[in-house]
DNA sequence: GTTTAACCCTGCACGC
DNA sequence: TGCGTGCAGGGTTAAA
């Protein structure tokens, strides 16, 4: 499931890849994929034979702009990745869409579960997008100050589980590295945000600075069952310095008490119940 | 304002 | 072996 960090990873090997270049066709051979158009044909007129200017991110969101002031837009969802590939390559039968840059590089949009998208907006429009206009400050930006945290933190009175992965709090924390932040922060997934004192929400900030960079560092996570590739098809290796997520029964590393696995919603979260408050 | 559950979807593990 | 069931989860939405 791609949160900020293998969003970031593969923003990062996309820019370089694509930057500059011409879109020569789009590909979509699922068209659930571009569920908010009407037609094919709507998404391969507005992106066709237009240059690719630069690729950022917004949340879990990949915004690949053109020179035509459109920008496309892609959410990995669960199970999605990006494979740099060409026309020679055999397709993976859940290739769902493919950008072309003529014969030799082809970016497929690879997608089992097909909870992921890809749409089209002017760039003057994008802040109006709902998928987008909601979501808050990247908690790696220059801008995610301790202040701007803080008084976020105690404006809410919310789990902090459901505080982190909230995309209108903070943006690009998912399930995964919201329990990381949280075991790193020393702070219970069911604890209210309005019960913190100073010193626990400077811990929290601190931990989701230190996990979601030392994720990017590592290119990610790539849990056994899940999907998650960087664009050359290679898994991240975060998943070797997880202390708390998938590791229901392990002992704790901080104080040596096995790990336990809650619920949280319809979705599990890990923490540890001793040295986690 | 907050919580909970359902929905979308597919692959996989498991039990019978 | 094959079938049915439950689970996994990001984001959204509706209901409580």
């Amino acid at each position: 499931m791609p949160e900020l960090p293998e969003v970031e990873v593969v923003r990062t090997a996309l820019d370089k890849e694509i930057s500059g270049k011409k879109i020569s066709e789009i590909d979509i051979r699922s068209p659930r994929m571009i569920r908010r158009h009407a037609s094919k044909k709507e998404v391969a007129d507005m992106v066709t034979g237009s240059k690719v200017t630069s690729v950022d991110r917004r949340g879990k969101y990949l915004l690949l702009r053109l020179d035509n002031d459109e920008v496309l837009v892609i959410h990995l969802g669960m199970s999605g990745r990006l494979e740099r590939s060409t026309s020679r390559k055999a397709l993976d039968k859940h290739t769902r869409i493919i950008i072309k840059f003529g014969a030799a590089l082809h970016i497929r949009f690879i997608d089992p579960r097909t909870f992921g998208e890809l749409f089209v907006s002017q760039a003057d429009e994008l802040e109006g997008v709902p998928e987008l206009s909601h979501i808050a400050l990247d908690p790696l930006a220059d801008a995610f100050t301790w202040l701007s945290f803080s008084g976020l933190v105690e404006s809410r009175k919310v789990k902090l589980k459901s505080l982190l992965c909230d995309q209108a709090f903070v943006s690009g924390l998912g399930n995964i590295y919201s329990d990381e932040v949280l075991w790193t922060a020393g702070l219970l997934p069911d604890r209210r945000s309005d019960t913190l004192t100073a010193q626990e929400m400077r811990r929290l900030y601190r931990a989701m600075q230190e996990v979601l960079t030392d994720a990017v560092k590592a290119g990610g996570t790539t849990l056994a069952d899940e999907a998650y590739r960087n664009l050359a098809g290679e898994p991240g290796s975060f998943q070797d310095q997880l202390k708390a997520y998938g590791q229901e029964g392990k002992a704790c590393r901080r104080c040596r008490n096995p790990i336990v696995r809650g619920r949280w919603g319809n979705r599990s979260t890990y923490y540890c119940e001793r040295c986690q408050v």
